[in-house]
Order: C-alpha cells, then sequence, then structure tokens
DNA sequence: AAAAATATCCCCATTTATGGGGAGGGGTAA
DNA sequence: TTACCCCTCCCCATAAATGGGGATATTTTT
C-alpha cells in the first residue's frame, strides 16, 4: 500500500461477543482497518446503522430479536448503505443471491479456513463482491448439482424432489420466519409463499411448519 | 510471573475456523501460552487426543460428528486426562452439571463479554475450575430461578427453568402436535396449553413453534 | 411440438398460533 | 404466615397457518 490517508473503519455484529474479540484480534494485526464499534443483536444493528460512521459492517446472519435478513432489510427501506460483509454458517449458501439482492457485497464461512477476512474488509471497501473460498465452494456445489441434471443422479434423499424455491422457503421457514416474512424476504407475494408452504408439506408429508422444520434439519438443509 | 519453564500449549476445538483464527490472535498476545494445534470436528478431536500433548483443551460443545459431550464421554471411556475448558452458547449453562461430572473445568461462554479466555487457562492449567462472568450469572438466574429440593436431584441430562409440565409440552409440539391434541393428551384445557406455549416463547426466547421444536432439539429434549 | 414441471399469483374458508390481560388454588420456602 | 412459584383456566383480539380450489407464464423434458 502507497497512500493511507484514513483507516478503514469496521463494524461487527455478531451475537458471540467471542467471535467479535477475536476477529477484532484478527484485524489489529493490519494497520489500514479498525474496529470502530461492535453489535450483539440485530435491532443494535439497526440501531446503530442510524447514525454509523463505519465503511464496513460485517453482519452475522444467526443473531437474536433480529436476523441479518432483518437487518438487510432495514437497511433497503430506510435506505442506508453500508458495504456489508455476511458472517454465514451451515447452508445459508442457499441464500447469496437474495442477500446479495439486499445488498451484501462479501460472504464469509465461519467455517471455512483461509477466508481472508481481511482481504474480505478491503475488496468490499473498495467497491467489489467478496465470495471467500469455502462460500465459491459451496456455491459450486449448489449449481452443478442442478445443472447436471441431465438424465441421472437421484442423489441420496428423497429430498431432492423438493424444487429450488421450495428449499430457500424450508430454510426460511426452519429459521422461524413466518410467510409474510419469507414473502418479503423473497420479494414474492404471500400467496407464493402459502403456495410453497402447502406444497412442502405434502411433498415431505409432514403436519405442520415444526414439522417442516425437522424435516430440513433431519435433511441436512440447516 | 517469575518463572516459566515452559509454554501453557492449547488445543482448539470449534466447527469455525474463524472462531479458532480469533482465539489464537487473542492468545497470541500472551507470551505464557501457545496454541498446540486446532481441531474442527468432534470426530477429530477425539482421534487427536490418542496421543496429543496439549495442556489444556478448548471445547466447543456444538460441533458436527461428534459434539463437545460425546468428545468429553470419550475422555472418561478412554480415561483421556486432559483439562478441559467449555465453550458454550445459548442455553448450555444447563448443562454445566453433566459437563463438570464429565470433566470439564472451565466455561466460558461465547456471549459473554470480558469472558478472558486467557486467564480460563491460566486457572484451569493450574488445576482449579474456571467460570466466566456471563456463565456465573446464568447459573446464578437458573439456581435462584428454582428450588433446589431437599435431598432432590436435578436428573442425569438437562436442568430446566422449564418446569415439568412445560417440558412436556414442548415435547409434544416438537412432535408436531397442535394445541387443541396437547390438551387433549394432557387431558387439561387448551388455554392451559395456550399459556405454556407463551410462557415457552419467553423463557426460550424464540419467536414461534418452529423455534421451539429446534430448541427442543438443541437442548436434547427431543 | 407436446407434455411436464416450475414459479408465480389469487379466491375462499377454517383452524391455529400468538400476545395481552387477569385469576384462583396448592404447595413450598423464607 | 407470607411470598413466590406452579398449574390451571378464562377473556379479548389479531396474526398466521392450513386446506381446497383455480389460474397464467415460463422453462425444461421428452
Amino acid at each position: 500500500m502507497v497512500f493511507m490517508e484514513k483507516k478503514i473503519h469496521v463494524h461487527v455484529a455478531d451475537d458471540h461477543m467471542l467471535l467479535i474479540e477475536g476477529i477484532t484480534a484478527v484485524i489489529n494485526t493490519d494497520n489500514e482497518i479498525e474496529i470502530e464499534g461492535h453489535s450483539l443483536t440485530g435491532t443494535e444493528v439497526i440501531e446503530w446503522s442510524q447514525n454509523n460512521t463505519a465503511d464496513v459492517l460485517i453482519l452475522d446472519i444467526n443473531m437474536p430479536e433480529n436476523d441479518g435478513i432483518d437487518v438487510l432489510k432495514s437497511f433497503k427501506e430506510n435506505n442506508i448503505k453500508i458495504r456489508t460483509i455476511i458472517l454465514s454458517s451451515y447452508d445459508d449458501v442457499k441464500l447469496v443471491e437474495e442477500l446479495i439482492a439486499l445488498g451484501a457485497s462479501g460472504f464469509i464461512s465461519k467455517r471455512g479456513a483461509g477466508d481472508h477476512i481481511i482481504k474480505a474488509i478491503k475488496t468490499v471497501h473498495e467497491g467489489e463482491q467478496y465470495f471467500s473460498e469455502s462460500i465459491k465452494t459451496n456455491l459450486l456445489k449448489l449449481f452443478t448439482g442442478q445443472k447436471v441434471k441431465s438424465g441421472e443422479r437421484p442423489e441420496s434423499t428423497i429430498a431432492h424432489s423438493l424444487t429450488d424455491r421450495e428449499v430457500e422457503v424450508l430454510i426460511l421457514i426452519s429459521r422461524e420466519h413466518s410467510s409474510p416474512e419469507i414473502a418479503n424476504i423473497l420479494n414474492i407475494s404471500q400467496s407464493t409463499v402459502d403456495t410453497y408452504r402447502k406444497s412442502l408439506l405434502k411433498k415431505t408429508n409432514v403436519k405442520n411448519a415444526v414439522g417442516l422444520a425437522m424435516y430440513a434439519v433431519k435433511n441436512k438443509f440447516i
């Protein structure tokens, strides 16, 4: 780096303080980036965002009160623009498209090794998108697993009789989102979401949303 | 510190590489402690333990393949003695008793601020128990909010801040039963079942029945 | 090209779930 | 005894979920 008039200010949002401390420690090894503050719930992030001074937000998806999706939605509604890096776990990969539509520009898996958070911050700060290695791998799996449909592979589970959209809805249901919320997140009407609910109930042969969530767990959708 | 013949060697087990990196960064600020290695699944920890060289193990409860509890059980079965600090999230507090019985000697919450991991490592390495502030607070809540019956014992697995009846309802909800069904099964009125639902939602801090089912799974009620 | 599947939306109606409040009786610990 | 918790029940109201039907446009498969 040649010029450095000002450090990149980063805000971290995660409900695990220990992770925040860890990220802070990692970031402190770089002298171009600085932690500006943190939030422990989605609600805190939303409050913070109304008067924020940071350049980049690192945002966990799973948080109490209001999750990462709620936060992004709120940004959109209030026309707040913050370059945001999503901290994802498990299969949030399937939501990448929606998250991008909601304004996220970076994705880092909590799981993946070599997911360089510092590089992610700098890349996103430059206005570009960043996908960590593990996210890219998962995305690839997701897409190849769909395009190679030409006559083969029943895969392991019956779960694959579910369509892409159904799976998305299933995951959101399992994350405790209601139909109106899901409609909002996926930008479709609630009627459509309800159609997917019916379809899911029929296909999985369970009684209600709880059954769907259990099914999602059992089949490792979450 | 006066004497320092040798650093404390620490092994970290967590399925989130990012957290491991964070912990490493924190620990590297102390020159008496050194990270010896890490594991990403319970299975890895068990394999590692058969030929370990570390003084202290930092162990996450929620891991794929074999969780922290499985790991501790394996230690006990194979008579492996490693001073272990539990990294807990959410309501694992309720498992503290069980975890101590299984050989854990330290507890740090991922959530709590000021949960000094370095102090925990040193304390546990000295052979003493360590409870982080947030764990102590939660434990206190748990016990004050509960009658410790004379000569009674808190069951083997999960201690409940939930009452007996609440747990029954929780389990039935998780089995996909509706309120009218539950009322029928328990021979109480639906009003009463609904009261328990409200109480459960409040205590577990989740949004809906799906959240309750997930809570039940996480806390091994089902 | 025709058939099948997918994604999207709507109507209707009923049942469940959630959220707020209050309330009495029984047991137990301070 | 008093205070507190637990179990039980009820009122009210609104939101959400379920169940049935049907519909159109696009994409994919055959």
